[in-house]
RNA sequence: GCCGGGGUGGCGAAAUUGGUAGACGCGCCAGAUUCAAAAUCUGGUUGGGGCAACUCAGUGUCGGUUCGAGUCCGACCCUCGGUACCA
């Protein structure tokens, strides 16, 4: 009598053996290679969503892979748990951002358990407790010690009638997503970190970071962005000289304007005495800060009636102000060379400016500058006097030569990557610690919290509003003293970006329960993470920030390598209808109910076989119910044949018992099992899930229709087969693999059981199929000894008759032979 | 706008390196089983033509390289991710 597929009970009781036997519980071994694998952390938002599910089965495949391979696998997992999300939640439920932060860890928890990840629990850290954010605060100590965080104005989105600052997201066509209000720009002073002290090695190590996809690192080298270009200046009559950087020195003479940011003070002191000026710094004023908006949005631009002189010609030449140009990026004051330029042509057309070639193609084609402007690196220069005939590199040095020589500016190479703004005017997030000696929060007023009274703690338990920070509001917590005095201070109300605490948690997971120290050795055994496994979302800034962090830290001593990870995996999103799964979309499908109907292991095996971890994935029912009809029609095939395959444990003893089957239906089988076992191990080498799966699918449909009870070579070929698709299936779908291992008879976990050999005798064939090209269109196929020469397999090719029928009566001009794929004959 | 992906049957996809396009699964069709249905099992399933053997076409569009292109090169279209305060 067979039993029937019972999930919930299978599921309940691996997941309980694990917990008794601590199954996932790591130390540092020093005996065993280690592996850290780490999935990126989850914002605890509520419950667990398809596209954790899928990132978390990816990581846990890896996980028990490796651990199949002998590794000691380190697998940990935590909650990002600061976060704005958790302020919006507080508005609409009227309960505090942390009491509903931590009920949801505790639910998702649940949901994580219920998946059966193999997760070292006793690693697990959660952001928002003082016991992981002091850490950080100690670091930011340090990082002020170093000089390396500073204070300036930054714009932010401002809200005028919430009186708050907004988030780029909560700005919806310019207006504020609650209030409706026209979002301001406003400038106030915040915290940045000098990420572009370390641009340069960020850049350069890019090309170490081999195990990741090279469309991140490609991302990442653009977003650095390095430009060797030259700055020069603008002399300003009663002003102070103009400073401009250009990649294109060679157009140096084709300039026919400038232009400056609208808070630029030069168009502030037009406008005291322009109108027009003034309404058009005011309406620059409505624009807000995401790059995408200021890129796509009209160019508008006044003349400010001023000049600059031109450094080579000394030339004047007017000054615009323009709402594309920014006060914070660079200079502040863009040179416009309208006729190479395509931005600065767009410009010059719609204001009617003067758009004067310099360059021109070398052949003497002509370019039509009613149509675009030339852009082209390849020309050379023209109507530039003495730079003439140059092309652009040449014109680029003889141009920096002279801006040195005259001393109106050098070489430089420019970074399109800006300091780190760590500062957010919000409540739920990582206390900045510093003091200000008086109400005034400028530069030369801060105060680092001594190390020893760290940390410095973010009430948990506050009304929320949402119209501002309560920590503005609470003087229990920014009346304060000076260090070491009874002088009235104000602590820093900001809070600190949440990229701050996901640039080192991978770290701290190394160190359990360290209240000494940030970080200790331990950390040093286990990084750099072997491999790390998130969404392509964050391709940029996060793994830009980490990378960052990790730099920081090695150079206070706290881990001795370069980068933090090694191999890095992004998956894609997790689709319904072809749209991504969202709640505004009302096409989520919650894994719970997935669990609920058809257990954790049909959701891992649906989630790795309906598309490469890497590429998007297409939400199906009814493939989820496919998944599990495998699952299903795997046990009962264990069941019916366990017996038989116990009792060939016997004839397996002996070691070469692979070599004595004579059985024809065996050998066949067996040769299937192990072409399909070598497939597996190069699919599961390069992390090709789906090919995996459909792998295994394919030895059970064969499995299904061989019978082990016809003799003792069969029994024991099904034996060896059924244990290798135990094996491979082991880390998709664990908790079934666990009780059909316990079903075969099998000694031990299957966790731990060793990854299968392909066995190649079993594999090596007489006779290889190839197939006949007449002309690159296929037209036969013949079958011939695998021992055949390049000379036989011409011959025989050419002798097909099907071929034949094609060569007809036209002479054969060549013949390529492919060996062990195909013939093609060229007529 | 800029940077980076993706586009292959009705659907999800497969195809180490340029070498049999569509493995595996879903759906659908037919059959078996059943009083019937569900479930299960067996067979078929890119499109056109043909009773068939077979044959023509086919991997977003257009063009190129090659004995041979889903794969390489050029141009374009659509779509998704990021765009520095969502995480």
């Amino acid at each position: 009598m067979t039993s029937q597929y019972n999930p919930a009970e299978i599921e309940a009781a691996a997941q309980k053996y694990w917990e008794d036997n601590q199954s996932f519980t790591v130390t540092e071994d020093p005996d065993r290679e280690k592996y850290y694998c780490l999935s990126m952390l989850p914002y605890p938002s509520g419950q667990l969503h398809m596209g954790h599910v899928r990132n978390y089965t990816i990581g846990d495949v890896i996980s028990r892979y490796q651990r199949m391979l002998g590794k000691n696998v380190m697998q940990p997992m935590g909650w990002d748990a600061f976060g704005l999300p958790a302020e919006n939640a507080a508005i609409n439920h009227k309960m505090p951002p942390a009491k509903w932060t931590y009920e949801n860890i505790e639910y998702m928890k649940g949901q994580l358990k219920q998946l059966g990840f193999a997760y070292d629990w006793n690693r697990e850290l959660t952001t928002c407790r003082p016991e992981y954010y002091k850490w950080e605060q100690w670091f930011f100590n340090r990082l002020l010690e170093k000089g390396m965080a500073y204070k300036k104005m930054a714009v932010v989105n401002w809200d005028p009638v919430e009186q708050t600052v907004l988030a780029n997201e909560q700005v919806e066509n310019g207006r504020g997503w609650r209030s409706g209000a026209l979002v301001e720009r406003r400038e106030i002073s915040q915290w940045f970190i000098r990420i572009t002290a370390y641009a340069e090695e960020l850049l350069n190590e890019i090309d170490n970071l081999e195990g990741w996809p090279d469309a991140v690192r490609t991302m990442q080298r653009n977003w650095i962005g390095r430009s060797e270009g030259v700055e020069f200046l603008f002399a300003v009559d009663d002003e102070e000289p103009l400073e401009v950087y250009t990649t294109r020195p060679d157009t140096i003479m084709g300039i026919t304007f400038i232009s400056v940011a609208a808070q630029h003070p030069l168009a502030l002191k037009a406008a005291q005495i322009n109108p027009d000026i003034a309404a058009f710094i005011a309406e620059c004023k409505t624009t807000h800060t995401a790059e995408e908006e200021l890129e796509t949005m009209e160019k508008r631009g006044i003349p400010l009636g001023i000049t600059g002189s031109h450094p080579v010609t000394a030339e004047q030449i007017d000054i615009w102000a323009a709402n594309f140009v920014l006060l914070g990026y660079g200079t502040g004051a863009v040179m416009a060379v309208p006729a190479h330029d395509q931005r600065d042509w767009e410009f010059a057309k719609k204001h009617g400016l003067e758009i004067r070639p310099v360059i021109r193609w070398p052949a003497g084609d002509q370019h039509d500058y009613d149509e675009s402007a030339l852009t082209t690196k390849q020309g050379v220069v023209c109507n530039s006097g003495e730079f003439d005939d140059l092309d652009f590199q040449q014109a680029f040095d003889a141009v920096a030569q002279f801006l040195e020589k005259n001393k109106k500016g050098r070489r430089k190479v420019n970074y399109r990557l800006r300091d780190w703004g760590v500062s957010r005017q919000r409540y739920w997030g990582c206390p900045i610690p510093v003091v200000y000696a008086q109400q005034d929060t400028a530069q030369d007023q801060v105060i680092a919290v001594p190390d020893d009274r760290l940390p410095v703690l973010l009430p948990e338990d506050v009304e929320f509003s949402g119209v501002q920070s309560p920590l503005r509001r609470d003087p229990d917590f920014y009346r304060t003293t000076l260090p070491g005095a009874h002088t009235p201070a104000v602590r820093e109300t900001d809070t600190f970006d949440t990229f701050f605490e996901s640039s080192w948690y991978y770290a701290r997971y190394c160190c359990p329960g360290a209240d000494q120290s940030m970080l200790d050795a331990r950390a040093n055994h286990w990084l750099p993470v072997d491999q790390y496994v998130g969404g392509i979302e964050h391709a940029v800034l996060h793994l830009l920030y980490a990378r960052f962090f990790y730099k920081l830290m090695r150079d206070m001593g706290l881990v001795d390598s370069d980068e933090p990870f090694t191999n890095l995996l992004c998956q894609g999103m997790v689709l319904k209808d072809g749209s991504k799964m969202s709640k505004s979309r009302g096409n989520t499908v919650d894994p719970q109910s997935m669990i609920n109907r058809y257990g954790a292991d049909t959701v891992r095996l649906f989630m790795m076989f309906a598309s490469p971890p890497e590429q998007s994935l297409e939400w199906n029912d009814n493939a989820v119910a496919g998944a599990h009809r495998f699952l299903r029609r795997w046990w009962s095939l264990v069941q019916r044949n366990k017996d038989s395959v116990r009792s060939a444990k016997i004839t397996l003893a002996r070691v070469d018992w692979a070599c004595r089957i004579t059985d024809p239906g065996a050998k066949n089988m067996r040769r299937l099992t192990h072409r399909i076992l070598a497939k597996v191990i190069r699919d599961y080498a390069r992390i090709h899930y789906n090919t995996v799966v459909a792998s295994a699918m394919e030895l059970l449909n064969a499995l299904d229709k061989f019978d082990p009870d016809k003799n003792r070579d069969c029994a024991a070929v099904s034996r060896d087969s059924l244990l290798i698709l135990n094996k491979i299936l082991a880390p998709i779908t664990p908790h079934i693999a666990h009780r059909l291992w316990l079903e075969l008879g099998e000694p031990g976990d299957i966790i731990d059981a060793a990854w299968p050999c392909v066995d190649r005798d079993a594999i090596a064939s007489d006779t290889v199929r190839l197939m006949i090209q007449v002309n690159g269109k296929l037209r036969s196929e013949i079958t011939v000894p695998a021992a055949s020469t390049r000379r036989e397999i011409e011959e025989s090719a050419i002798a097909d008759e099907k071929a034949r029928k094609f060569i007809h009566r036209n002479a054969i001009k060549k013949v390529i032979v492919v060996p062990g794929k195909l013939v093609n004959i060229v007529v």
